[in-house]
DNA sequence: ATTTATTTTGCACACGTGTGCAATGTTCTT
DNA sequence: AAGAACATTGCACACGTGTGCAAAATAAAT
């Protein structure tokens, strides 16, 4: 028994239809040369066999390997998994197909998901979170890897950033609480770091000294609804207790929320303002209507999947910005959905 | 200027190290032989070039890539994002990469899909929702793409399916319901006809029509937290009032308890009590509190990577079955999370 | 009916890798 | 010290594809 072959290949095509292998090639590569009478030939017999193009083959040797890697932590994440979604579905439409490495917040597992999209040849790779080093950011040019990188600090070249006006969107929340009334801010945030909750949080302190007022920060743990209850507990059980708090995330918001409602009975809007950030599903939701920017995720997609779709070899660093609006619902006093 | 190489490959390492390119190759297959002299100077000239294996080379020839296709539609649903995490991370632990592809619910995008897969010569392709064609599903067999199936209906050959004892849990959810006294049962699910949805489903009736009992079901939209608002709107202005909704989904399940509390201004559990299905984050939260059944979602991930990690080639057809532990928190009558 | 222009086709090379085979170098046994 | 057992190395082939090049076939022009 000759060691039965894994899938079938063009030569299989090319013997049944009893052309050359060449010309199976070309049939399948548009804008080559064959006669229609070939092409239904092959066509025919590649029907017959169940042939697919071996993508990994034709991307040896064209240097296009259509597989552009998506890097990113807490993938589950409703912001995360929307991102993700967008992207893959515009990678897809552009012809590319979409890897996907996880990563854990560590920027040293971030180098490693680089290092394998390397290996596999990616034409780029999208890192949604976590920073890669700067060794890494070589080694990533040096094999042709092109890196889009969505809210991160800095890039190197041939990389494009997308940003967002993180620190814009802090200073409207600001005054919009101010505009409604409110007194005793708070800002709630996690202890992740992450460059784009640094800059919401130092927007909204920014504003807040320009104005000559105080802002009580806390800051607790990953970023998730869990850390919101508990912040919201630390919070709500100061002297001075908060009528306002700027969540620099909507799930961290979600948290404060109900601990707010659960755990203090306070009203919202009337006793507490909040306002959140990336205006995910659950914000719309009845039990939330929570007030918060939201998020261009499809702008985000199609920036980074243009790019690298159109760019085809010499694009040097760039940075692109993006603003993300104000969704007014009811989470705070006053403007009831504005 | 001699048209730029995008990557280096091992014959530049082997150059620069003056070994022979079979070392360099030798040197990261692991088991090969190899002196620790040469594979240091093979280590040192590849750490300085930036040398990456090329995966798809090596898939070439080796016959094993390494890639797995994960194909599903929905995949930013809180359900569908953690099982994609979870599945994801297995891949990567047992040295796999998951090229992601996304799908709309129609059955006709699974094929297109799974051509893509083949077309990567991935080794294996688990399908998260919608079922190939049996074509295609033979395509998949003569090209060496091995199948897993969640939740679906009925397996080809050489692929393996997990499944859920939904059935089960609906009928326990049933019982439930009575044992916390309540009279008036109704059901909510979409009209998307999943096989899960509708196990769930049957499930309930069947234990009703056993019990004599008479359960008034409703169909509405797509799945997700808006058709459960608009369920709960139909359920609740029905002259005979259900005290009990069985959601299939926790999305629906949220979306009618907020119809409930917000449109209606029931008080759940006392006016009403809930069950769901899946055991989203969200099930968890304060304002939910929902008693469900917990999708087993590192057990499913787990099942399906063990048996494409092991499993090297004669896998024939096979069942996993799988079992959902009802969660119990507040939102059925009695039981204060038990 | 030639000559010329154009399209189609097959051959052969290249892409970057793993590995069998034989040759070479090294260690062990007696 | 000599032979045997063993580890290491390089050569060369294979994997499945795209494509330049020249030959062949066809169409167009005179």
């Amino acid at each position: 028994m000759p060691a039965r072959k894994a899938s079938v290949s063009a030569k299989d095509v090319a013997a049944r239809a009893g052309v050359s292998r060449a010309a199976v090639s070309r049939t399948f590569t548009p804008g080559a040369s064959v006669s229609e009478e070939t092409r239904s030939k092959v066509i025919a017999a590649a029907e017959a066999l169940g042939y697919q193009v071996n993508h990994l083959a034709r991307g040896l040797i064209s240097q296009k390997t259509g597989i552009v890697a998506v890097v990113g932590a807490d993938l589950a994440t409703p912001y995360r998994s929307e991102l993700l979604r967008a992207v893959t579905e515009r990678l897809q439409a552009v012809g590319r197909v979409a890897i996907l490495i996880n990563t854990d917040r560590s920027d040293r597992s971030v180098d490693m998901a680089l290092q394998q999209a390397i290996r596999y040849r990616a034409e780029a790779a999208i890192v949604l979170s976590g920073m890669p080093d700067k060794s890494i950011s070589d080694l990533c040019h040096r094999n042709g890897l092109r890196l889009v990188l969505i809210n991160r600090d800095d890039a190197h070249s041939r990389s494009i950033q997308i940003r967002l006006n993180d620190a814009d969107a802090a200073r409207l929340a600001l005054t919009s609480f101010l505009r409604a009334g409110c007194r005793t801010l708070a800002l709630a945030t996690s202890n992740a770091g992450t460059p784009s909750l640094v800059a919401r949080e130092e927007g909204f302190f920014a504003e807040a000294h320009r104005r000559g007022l105080s802002v009580t920060c806390e800051r607790f743990g990953p970023t998730g609804y869990e850390s919101g209850l508990a912040l919201g507990e630390r919070l709500l059980v100061l002297p001075e207790r908060p009528d306002a708090i700027f969540c620099t995330t909507d799930l961290i918001a979600c948290g404060v929320m109900d601990a707010a409602r659960h755990r203090f009975s306070l009203k919202i809007p009337d006793d507490l303002s909040v306002i959140g950030f990336d205006d995910i599903p659950q914000a719309s939701w009845d039990s939330y209507q929570l007030t918060t920017f939201r998020q261009p995720i499809e702008e985000i997609a199609s920036s980074a999947v243009d790019w690298l779709a159109e760019e085809d070899g010499d694009g040097e660093a760039r940075v692109i910005h993006l603003t993300a609006p104000m969704s007014w619902r009811k989470s705070v006093r006053g403007s009831n959905g504005k």
